[in-house]
DNA sequence: ATGATAAATGAATCATTATTCAAAATAAGA
DNA sequence: TCTTATTTTGAATAATGATTCATTTATCAT
């Protein structure tokens, strides 16, 4: 009996990013990936059912990364909800800093996998807008936050606002300091432009 | 001689756009658009050269109403720059609440056409950006808005912001109160979430 | 009316690529 | 070492759908 390279897996799945993140899902041909990774076309069916499946399992490990690296900080006591919020904004920016094409896959194909029909990956994304949810709530109990504002809206405007930032540093990095970008959103999203 | 129907050119466009956000742009057929705008096929590349230019058309369109409608506020010298603040969010709530289909495929398609060559349509997109970026430094300027907030980010962040929760609004209308949405855009901006 | 010109048609073309599958290679166990 | 089960290969398949083009139809000018 032979095993399966659990190396190969890796190999398609880093090529795969590369290619996404380069080309977009639809540019990017199977026997591309298939080269990068080093492998012949057919043996990419051994590993993933199809071209959908990939990018599904690269986004689907990005959002329960995403929420499990979270989940440490909001389950915190000794943290109030203002600084759970400032961690929340770390635990995004730290994810994708270190690994930009993913950021780039994750901004640009997510809709196109909402029209597929969803799947498993909706769960992991439930799970932490849940948990981002939750602190919000908390803030505005403990009286940190302002209880007129609307938490599902704000939730989702920072949310694209997060998104699209990360979009933009990915494609042009040199544009943008990391560090004061981050800074600068914690500033924005808790005071807002108004001196 | 005979003359090109106008009306055809208009039934296709709007034809496309409900297929596009219907459906995407990749898996949007040529032939779907051309029963929905009621002619032959053939007859699509006599009023635009391909599938990518029908979409170019839309979006650029859209940029191009976009600015022109802010251009009117944003010279107002009698306006405060909060209060062009405002209207700049107005102006986009307006826009796209009244068509939510562009609304979707503005939002979901951007990053394909850029990944396809620029053109034309990037000069109303960076006209009406630009207008956005003076009405933020001539708050900074009077002292009205926080000189420690960086524009260029906090201007992307909000686009950002207001591209995501529009898409949303767009997909399940009856989950967002327009209006209140617009408000909460407001204060968000403006205020933060902090009391 | 009538001819000339351009619009409109839609079946045929053509290219593109995801996926399959028969054959070959490889590793593990006996 | 040899057998066997499983992986790997990559050429062949098969479907898809954008675009073209020969033909038909409609309009305008005379």
């Amino acid at each position: 009996m032979r095993k399966k390279d659990p190396e190969k897996e890796e190999a398609i799945l880093k090529a795969a990013i590369e290619a996404f993140a380069e080309q977009g899902f639809h540019a990017t041909k199977m026997s591309t990936i298939a080269d990068k990774a080093g492998v012949a076309a057919g043996s990419l069916y051994l590993y993933f059912s199809n071209k959908e499946s990939i990018i599904r399992h690269i986004i689907d490990e990005t959002w329960k990364r995403m929420y499990s690296d979270y989940a440490k900080v909001a389950n915190r006591p000794d943290f109030s909800a203002v600084e759970k919020l400032d961690a929340l904004i770390d635990t995004v920016f730290d994810l994708f800093m270190g690994d930009p094409k993913k950021a780039i896959i994750f901004v640009n194909e997510q809709h196109h996998l909402m029209q597929t029909g969803f799947s498993d990956f909706t769960h992991a994304e439930e799970k932490f807008i849940q948990l981002g949810q939750q602190v919000l709530v908390e803030g505005q109990e403990v009286n940190l936050f302002n209880p007129h504002v609307d938490i599902k809206i704000f939730k989702e405007f920072v949310f694209g606002g997060l998104r699209h930032l990360l979009n933009l540093w990915a494609h042009q990095p040199d544009l943008y300091a990391p560090n004061s970008m981050r800074q600068e959103v914690k500033l924005i999203i808790k005071k807002g432009i108004l001196v």
